[in-house]
DNA sequence: CCGCAAGATGTGGTCGGTCATGTCTCAAGC
DNA sequence: GCTTGAGACATGACCGACCACATCTTGCGG
C-alpha cells in the first residue's frame, strides 16, 4: 500500500457519482425535499456516509444568503454577568441551529463598538446581539445599518432594534426598600462605573426608593465592579459616622465592603447589614452569605435569541422591549436595627 | 418620492463600474496588490467608500478555502477558567484576524464534543481549539480527521495535536509543600469531580508531596468545584479530628470550605489553613484572604492560538506541548501550626 | 523609431452549493 | 388511445469573490 492520496474532501458531485444520481438529487436528499423515491435516497445516503460527505456550509451559505451565525459583541466575557449571559445565549442559539461569533471587547468606545459590528457583518452573520451595557455601545448601535436583524441587552438609542433587559431600578429599589423595611434610617450606595446602563438604572432605583420613603441621599461611592473597588469604599464607610446599611451595585464589590468592614471590626450584620447585586455562584458562601439581587442571565440570553430569530424569519414588526424582573434573596447579611441595638 | 427601493448590498462588481476598472482591479487594490496604478487605486477606493461596499467574506471563503474563522469547543463557559481562557484565545485570534466560534457543552460525553468539532468542521472553521479538559473529551479528540489543524488544552491522547496545559501536578505540589512548609503534619483533598484532568493532576501533585515528605496520605473528599461542594466538604472537615490543613481543588470549594469552618468556629488559619487553586479574582477578599496556586489562563488562551496558526500556515511539524507553569500567592488563608499551637 | 520587458488592467473559469426550469415516466381519466 | 398532470430526476445558471492567464500600456535601450 503507498501513501494514501492526498485528495480533496468530497463534494456533492462525489456523492451524485457514486450514488448513480444527479447533484441535485443529492441536494434534495440532504434538505429532505418530498419528491424523491426512499430507493433513491437510502442509495444517496449510503454514498454519503461511504464518501464520508459533509457539506460545505460555506457555499450554501452563499448562495442562501444565510450563513446561520449570530454575531456576538460583548465587553469583558470575563465578568460573570456577561459570561452567563452569552452562555444562554450561545445554547440558544445552537438548539435553534446557529452558530455564534463572539467579538469580546477590552476597551468600550463608540469606535470599536462600531468596528466589531463592521466586522460582524463582513462576515456575513444573520444578526447581532449586542451586549455591552454602556453609553458607547448603545451609541454605535445607531450606525447600524437599518434592517440588519439586532437585539440589545440593556438598551440603545434606536428605537427599531428590541432590547432585552433586567428592571435594574427595580433590583436597587427591591434591595433599598429591604433594608429600610429592617429600620435602617438610611441607606449608603458603592456604585458601578459611570457610562455603564446598570450604574444608572442602580443608582435611580436607589435613589427613588430612598426618596418615596423620604430619607436622605448619601452622596454615592463610585467603584468599577471589581472586589477591590468594594474593599477601597468599605474602608471609607467604616471610618463614616452613622453608616448601618450599604447597598453595593454588584456582588464582588460586596465582597471587598464585607473585607474591609471585618478587617476594621465592623461586624455584619450586627453594625452595617450589606446587599449586593447579581447573585454570582459564590455569594451564598461570603462571610456572611450575602443578601443580594438575583439577575436570571440566562433567561436574558434565551430571550435575545428568540427575539433575533424573529427578526431574523419574520417581517420587522415594533421593536420589542422586554424586561425581565430580577429576583431578591434574603441571606445572612442584613438584619434588622432592633438586632443591632440590642 | 416612493419607497426606497430594496436593493441588495453592492458587490465588486458594482464598484468596478463606479470606477470605471474591472472587477479584478477592484479585488487588487482590496488586497493590496503592488502592481496597481495610484489614481487608480484612489479611485476605486473612494468608489468603494462612495457606494459603502463590503467585501462579502463568505464568497472570499468559498475560492480560498480559508474561513478565517477558529471553532472554540468548551465545557461550561461560565466558570472561571473556560471563560478566562476562551477571553484569551478570543483576543489573540481577532489580533491575527479571525474569528472565533464558540460552542459550549453542557454534557461532557465523548459524543457531545464528536458532534461539535463535526458542527464546526461543517462550518469550516481552519482549526479548533478545544478547551474541555476531561477525559471524555481528550478521546472525542480522537475521531478528529487527520490533518485538521487542531490545539488541545490539557490533554489529548493523540500525539499529532499539540497541547498546552497548565502543570497542574506541580501547583498542587507547591500548595501541598507550602502547607508542610508551616509544619502541618499532613493535608487534607478536597478534589474536583472525576473525569477531570485537573482533578488528576491536582490529587496526583498533592499525592506526590505528601509521600515525598513521607506523610500519611488521607482519603480525599470529592467535590465539584462548586462552592456548595466545598462547604459540605468543609462540614465534614470540621467534624473530624487532627485536621490543620486543606488543600482544594479550586478557589470556589476553598470559598465553601472557609465558610463551613467559620460556621463550625473553626479559625482560619488558626486551627486550620486553607489553600485553593486558580486565583479568581475574588479570592483576595475572601474570609480570610486566600492563598492559592494562580493559573495563568490568559496566557493559556494566547498560547493556543499561537499553536494553532502556526499548524495552519505552516507545514505540520511534531507536536508540540506547552506546559505552563503556575504561581503560587500567599495569603492569609494559612499560617504555621506553631502559631496555631501558640 | 522599433522592439521588448515590466507594469497595469481585463477576461473567463472556478469554488460548492441552491434554485428555476426542463425532461421524462407513468398512472388516472375521458 | 390519448391527454393530462404530478412525481422523479437532470441541466444549467448563479451567488461573489479569487486566480491564472491574456492583453494592453508604458518606458527605455539600441
Amino acid at each position: 500500500m503507498g501513501p494514501i492520496p492526498k485528495r480533496r474532501l468530497p463534494v456533492m458531485a462525489d456523492v451524485a457519482k457514486e450514488a448513480g444520481v444527479s447533484h441535485q438529487t443529492v441536494s434534495r436528499v440532504l434538505n429532505d425535499h418530498p419528491n424523491v423515491r426512499a430507493d433513491t435516497r437510502a442509495r444517496v445516503e449510503a454514498a454519503i456516509t461511504r464518501l464520508g460527505y459533509r457539506r460545505n456550509l460555506v457555499a450554501r451559505a452563499l448562495v442562501t444568503r444565510r450563513s446561520r451565525t449570530l454575531g456576538v459583541v460583548s465587553f469583558d466575557t470575563t465578568l460573570y454577568g456577561p459570561a452567563s449571559t452569552i452562555y444562554g445565549i450561545e445554547q440558544a442559539a445552537r438548539t435553534a441551529g446557529y452558530f455564534v461569533s463572539i467579538v469580546s471587547l477590552k476597551s468600550i468606545d463608540a469606535a470599536s463598538v462600531r468596528d466589531a459590528i463592521d466586522y460582524l457583518t463582513e462576515q456575513g452573520v444573520d444578526g447581532v446581539v449586542v451586549v455591552a451595557p454602556q453609553h458607547s455601545a448603545s451609541q454605535a448601535l445607531e450606525s447600524l445599518p437599518t434592517g440588519t436583524p439586532a437585539v440589545a441587552v440593556e438598551a440603545t438609542h434606536r428605537a427599531d432594534i428590541p432590547v432585552v433587559r433586567i428592571d435594574q431600578a427595580e433590583g436597587a429599589r427591591m434591595a433599598t426598600r429591604h433594608l429600610l423595611g429592617l429600620g435602617h434610617e438610611t441607606v449608603w450606595h458603592v456604585s458601578g462605573p459611570a457610562g455603564w446602563l446598570e450604574t444608572e438604572g442602580r443608582l435611580q432605583g436607589w435613589r427613588e426608593a430612598l426618596e418615596a420613603a423620604g430619607r436622605p441621599v448619601p452622596e454615592p461611592l463610585a467603584g468599577d465592579w471589581s472586589p477591590r473597588a468594594g474593599y477601597e469604599a468599605g474602608r471609607s464607610l467604616a471610618a463614616m459616622d452613622g453608616v448601618t446599611a450599604v447597598f453595593a451595585a454588584n456582588d464582588q464589590m460586596a465582597l471587598g465592603v464585607l473585607r474591609a468592614l471585618s478587617e476594621e471590626g465592623v461586624k455584619v450584620p450586627g453594625q452595617i447589614s450589606v446587599v449586593g447585586f447579581d447573585d454570582i455562584p459564590e455569594s451564598a458562601f461570603f462571610s456572611p452569605p450575602l443578601t443580594t439581587v438575583r439577575q436570571d442571565f440566562d433567561v436574558v440570553g434565551r430571550h435575545c435569541i428568540e427575539m433575533l430569530l424573529r427578526q431574523i424569519d419574520a417581517e420587522p414588526g415594533p421593536a420589542e422591549r422586554l424586561i425581565v424582573p430580577p429576583g431578591f434573596v434574603v441571606r445572612s447579611s442584613t438584619a434588622s436595627t432592633a438586632a443591632a441595638a440590642g
